[in-house]
DNA sequence: CTTCCCTATTGACATATGACAATATTTAGA
DNA sequence: TCTAAATATTGTCATATGTCAATAGGGAAG
């Protein structure tokens, strides 16, 4: 495998990985609806504040989010809207996932 | 937030993690042109056996693939071709993302 | 039934991650 | 300047993860 693949696959990899947490997947749920600020988050994903922070400092890292001062709050916001596309398409899956279980136990009980 | 969204939140970070590593992607990528074999695998991958075996356990439970015995080989697939959508789309944030920065960097070299 | 493959599992180890508490930093306003 | 508020950072701890080496399991062929 090409050389520039792999450090593809390394950057996708350090993108899921930070999408491979339900506090985070939260955060961007909250994130749906535009830019918000850290005192925010806080009520809506019910964790301490420098969880919160920390949080959102991995997916800032990953470049899913960015932010900007303003006063004493942070805002945040995604940098690529796309993410929720993803993030929809995954949910997809796992749903039709779960389906295909419960098909799966159904045959199982008749049995 | 629902109790079943907290839920479903989660399911989605376990696949999300399943597909937060380097290895797992290239094993997703050779799976793009249709089942295959652990030892098929290996060299393609640059990685033990064992750890191979390793990461496919973990694709597996998180429900990415699924595999069959034919014989000695146990052959693999994947159970929901839209993870390569998933896949896809991450790549290309992942492209805008470096394009965004490198745009920026050029911007700050003119300065 | 013995031996050889292919794959999975286990143990050991180093490293990474996440939660919480405490503390530092930054900014606004008195 | 002093204080308070919002956020970030740090330290500590327990747990999770990844790699490698060794071993176990299970089917195929002789």
């Amino acid at each position: 495998m090409a050389r520039q693949r792999e450090e593809i696959m390394e950057l996708e990899a350090e993108v899921f990985n930070a999408l491979a947490h339900p506090l985070r997947l939260k955060i961007l749920e909250r994130l749906r609806s535009g830019a918000c600020c850290v005192c925010n988050f806080i009520p809506y994903v019910g964790a301490e504040q420098s969880n919160v922070s920390h949080h959102l400092a991995i997916l800032k890292k990953a470049g899913i989010v960015r932010c900007e001062k303003k006063g004493l709050e942070v805002w945040y916001e995604v940098t690529d809207a796309n993410i929720f596309k993803i993030i929809d398409m995954l949910e997809e899956c796992v749903i039709s996932n779960l389906k295909r279980k419960s098909e799966l136990l159904k045959e199982m009980a008749k049995r």
